[in-house]
DNA sequence: AGTGTATCCTGCAGGC
DNA sequence: TGCCTGCAGGATACAC
C-alpha cells in the first residue's frame, strides 16, 4: 500500500480540495470497502462538513463537524482524488468504490482496484480508541531511538516483521522497512531483542531519513499510487535495495538478495547486512526461501516496471 | 509468542 | 494468441 510517506503526502494535497466542503451525497459502488451498510454509512455522512484533513499511520482521516472521523484506509491499490467539477485528464478512477459529491459541485472518489481499502465514519469515541492500538508515530518528536531499542527487546520476531506490525510502529510497510534495515546495516530476519543499541539508534535514525525523504520526494510509485494531484511519486528512483533482486548494491557492489518470510518479500544486501558476526546468515535460512541470486524473482522485477533508474 | 497459511480482490508479467 | 501461475504497497484470522 500506500505507507506513511504516501498517506501523508495524500493528506497535504487534499486540504486545499476538501477543507470546508459539505458533503451533500454519497455513492456506494462497491459496499465491500465500508463495515457498515452503505444505507447508514451514506446516512451518517449526509451534510457533513469536512473541517481538516489528517493522519495517523497509513489512514487519511477528514475530520467532520461533531468531532468525527472519516477513516480511509488505502490497503494496497486505494486512492484518494478530488475533481473540481469538468474532469481533467490527471488519474482517472478505474474502479471507483465511493464518490462523496460535495455542494460546491466538487466530488472526491475513493477508486480501489482491489478493495483491500476501507472507508468508516467513526465517532471520536471511536477514532481514538481504534487509534490507541497502533503503535507510536515514527516521526514523532517524542519517539526516540531508546524507545524504539526498548520496543525491540521484548520481541524475537524478526525485525522486518516487527517493523510492519502496526501495533509496534505505525505507519511502515515493505518497502521502507527494507529501505530503513538496508541503511542501518541490519539484517531483516534478525530477531528484534538481537538489536543492539548502537544499531535500535541507525535504525531509529534510518526509518526517519527514509520516512522524511520519502515524503518530499511525494511518495513510492510501483504502480496504483498517484497523488491527491494525480502524480507519482519520485522516491521509487531512490529505493536502494527494494525490488532490486540480483542487483548490485550501491555501496559494496555485492548482489542484493530476496528472501521470503511472514508471506513477504524482503530484499537486503548479505555483505551490508549480515546476518551476524560470525554466520553471514541464518543457518537454515538458505535452503528453506532464499533464492539464488542468479535468478530474480518475476514478480519483483512485473512490480518494478517501469520506473526510472538509481538516483 | 511466532510462523505459516489462507482470505479478501484485480491486474499484470512471464513461461509455455 | 491464450492459458496458467505467481506476485503485488495491507490487514486479519486461523491452526500449530
Amino acid at each position: 500500500m500506500p505507507e506513511l510517506p504516501e498517506a501523508e503526502t495524500i493528506v497535504r494535497g487534499l486540504r486545499p480540495a476538501v477543507i470546508g466542503q459539505r458533503i451533500r451525497r454519497v455513492e456506494v459502488l462497491h459496499e465491500d470497502v465500508l463495515r457498515e451498510p452503505k444505507a447508514a454509512f451514506a446516512r451518517k455522512l449526509h451534510d457533513a462538513l469536512v473541517v481538516a484533513v489528517g493522519r495517523r499511520a497509513k489512514n487519511v482521516l477528514l475530520r467532520l463537524e461533531d468531532r468525527r472521523v472519516l477513516a480511509v484506509n488505502l490497503g494496497m491499490t486505494g486512492r484518494l482524488l478530488p475533481f473540481s467539477g469538468a474532469p481533467d485528464g490527471a488519474a482517472r478512477p478505474g474502479h471507483p468504490a465511493v464518490r462523496f459529491r460535495f455542494e460546491s459541485g466538487g466530488v472526491l472518489i475513493f477508486d480501489d482496484t482491489r478493495r483491500f481499502g476501507t472507508v468508516e465514519c467513526l465517532t471520536d469515541a471511536e477514532w481514538r480508541e481504534r487509534s490507541e492500538r497502533m503503535g507510536p508515530e515514527p516521526l514523532a518528536r517524542s519517539y526516540t531511538a531508546s524507545r524504539l531499542h526498548a520496543d525491540l527487546a521484548r520481541s524475537r520476531a524478526p525485525v522486518r516483521s516487527w517493523l510492519l506490525d502496526q501495533r509496534r510502529i505505525a505507519g511502515i510497510g515493505n518497502i521502507y522497512a527494507n529501505e530503513a534495515l538496508y541503511l542501518a546495516g541490519v539484517h531483516p530476519r534478525r530477531p528484534a531483542r538481537s538489536v543492539t543499541a548502537d544499531e535500535a539508534a541507525r535504525l531509529h535514525r534510518s526509518i526517519r531519513r527514509v520516512l522524511r525523504g520519502a515524503i518530499r520526494a511525494g511518495g513510492t510509485t510501483i504502480r496504483d499510487y498517484r497523488t491527491a494531484e494525480g502524480g507519482v511519486g519520485e522516491y521509487v528512483r531512490r529505493l536502494l535495495v527494494y525490488g532490486r533482486d540480483a542487483e548490485p548494491c550501491a555501496r559494496c557492489g555485492d548482489l542484493v538478495r530476496r528472501l521470503v518470510f511472514g508471506n513477504r518479500s524482503a530484499f537486503y544486501c548479505p555483505t551490508c547486512q549480515p546476518y551476524g558476526a560470525r554466520s553471514p546468515r541464518p543457518a537454515d535460512g538458505r535452503s528453506t526461501s532464499e533464492r539464488a541470486a542468479s535468478g530474480p524473482s518475476a514478480g519483483a522485477k512485473g512490480a518494478m516496471r517501469g520506473r526510472g533508474g538509481r538516483a
